[in-house]
DNA sequence: TCATTATGTAGTAAATTTACTATTTTTAAA
DNA sequence: TTTAAAAATAGTAAATTTACTACATAATGA
């Protein structure tokens, strides 16, 4: 019994591949989710103007073994009061509204990140990172603010960590690299040009390199290792929030990952680190 | 319709005040209460050694409306009380584990933040980003990367946007700020002395103050407005994680917010940017 | 014993599912 | 293209399961 943990959005993201009356259905269901696991399939069918048997093929087309388990998984993934579809926010939007919407989004894009997560990818940069002589983040735009946060979390690894949002600098030191070099390269598109070349250029040498981007993008198809994020995010209308929130907490993952692979002795070294910001702070009244 | 937030937690306290055969169907439920939510008023009843009538006036002692609509209930309280607890990443975790549970910290922080959302803190926010004449944004360490994702996200607005990470540079902006001058500050702690200290010399300008950090703490006092972000994290012993990215839907949010005041006739100018970004990336194929 | 409460029986209405049929859509061949 | 066969989709009707109500019986306490 794996129940999905937001059917919602397994709905929606399935929208497209139902037919017809399974696709009336399913905009019934998504658009009064908690009516619909108070309706009986009589009522469900006539809100979505099919049939009832209709509706129970839909159910069991999502795993479901009938109606009133479809509704119980439905409860179920409601109840954290989530809202697991992506809503965009319209200028008819208040201040009571549109917050909650981004941060469902958020939400919905980590829970799903969460179940697609590719695990083999994930332990194979971890396994690259560790063993780096010398790592660099490389992004641009959005991705190099996400770049510059990596920075701050791995060079507690002992190992020398660099980031450049120069493309020229990101290209000459693509160039330079040699063994024990891993480039690590941020994109949510995977199709920034001179990010691809800079990748293009570090290929040509005995560097790693991963990536963390779309996958079958170009950026993917340079890389070593890349690590595939499923956002679905519409960079061409909104700007991208949730995607590089999912790449933010890969990358912690993979910090992570580094710091189990060092071994508990190593937490000294990471102790020291912190008591170094102690005087920096004004302390706690 | 308010559902008890914890039915389990209710009948467990009311048991001694049930009448025997009530009883009975109780100590059934609160023996396994997941199935009790996919099992028919029949096979309850039989599981409890009761009448289906006897089930059925349990249901409405308990404010359902009858046995379908407790069952919703119970689901629902189920599925809400589980996962609310964060976990910490230990050294007996694997790959199999340790991603997982990351993740679902990142969500928790994010549920619990959207839960608590200082909402007239956001729209005055939004108000002053709205009306400023410039806007700096300052923050150190991890919080660095989150300022300077907010440059890339509040430049649109038509605003000057400074981010700076020297210090200097920043107490220096600070003592010559003016009126339509906005300093927004980021730091989990509040506490980082000289982000404070230029916070205090901004203070002494006619400039405004905005933060995001944390309630009570030297550097929302020194504050206009202060963005109170409530997350429980362990920053003593572990990597800030989850609070940046609270901090970063929160920016997404008074993103948004400005954009909505900004009104549907801005919607061009934001396309315009989208495009000058076309050219810089590969076709989809 | 009587009144009151508690519990169960049986029947009914409602809801769900199954099996089957008509229709549409797709596929492949002419 | 056009046509015919195959596959899929969607609806009808009947069977089955489920939930509830009214009523009867049993238990309890005064």
């Amino acid at each position: 019994m794996t129940p999905e943990p937001n059917l919602l959005a397994v709905i929606q993201r399935q929208l497209s591949e139902l037919n017809k009356s399974e696709a009336k259905v399913a905009k019934a269901i998504l658009n009064a989710p908690e009516e619909a696991t108070r309706s009986s399939i009589a009522s469900l069918a006539a809100a979505a103007g099919v049939s009832e048997p209709s509706v129970n093929r839909f159910c069991k087309r999502f795993g479901a073994t009938g109606f009133p388990d479809f509704k119980l998984q439905l409860a179920t993934s409601l109840a954290s009061g989530v809202r697991y579809v992506s809503r965009a926010v319209e200028f008819s939007d208040d201040i009571n509204t549109f917050p909650t919407k981004l941060f469902d989004n958020a939400i919905n894009a980590l829970m799903t990140a969460k179940e697609e997560l590719p695990l083999k990818a994930i332990a194979r940069a971890v396994d690259q990172i560790a063993q780096a002589r010398r790592v660099y983040f490389f992004g641009l735009g959005t991705s190099a603010a996400v770049a510059r946060d990596a920075e701050h979390k791995f060079f507690r690894f002992n190992v020398p960590v660099f980031t450049h949002e120069d493309p020229l600098m990101q290209r000459m030191l693509a160039a330079s690299a040699g063994v024990g070099d891993l480039f690590f390269f941020i994109s949510h598109t995977g199709r920034t040009k001179v990010l691809v070349e800079a990748a293009e250029i570090a290929r040509q040498t005995e560097a790693s390199i991963v990536s963390l981007t779309a996958e079958g993008s170009p950026l993917a198809d340079k890389s070593h290792c890349c690590i595939n994020v499923k956002v679905e995010e519409d960079t061409e209308q909104y700007l991208p929030m949730t995607s590089r929130l999912v790449q933010l907490v890969i990358l912690d993952v993979l910090a992570a990952g580094v710091t189990l692979r060092r071994g508990e002795g190593f937490t000294p070294h990471l102790a020291r680190i912190k008591d170094s910001l102690k005087d920096t702070r004004f302390q706690t009244s």
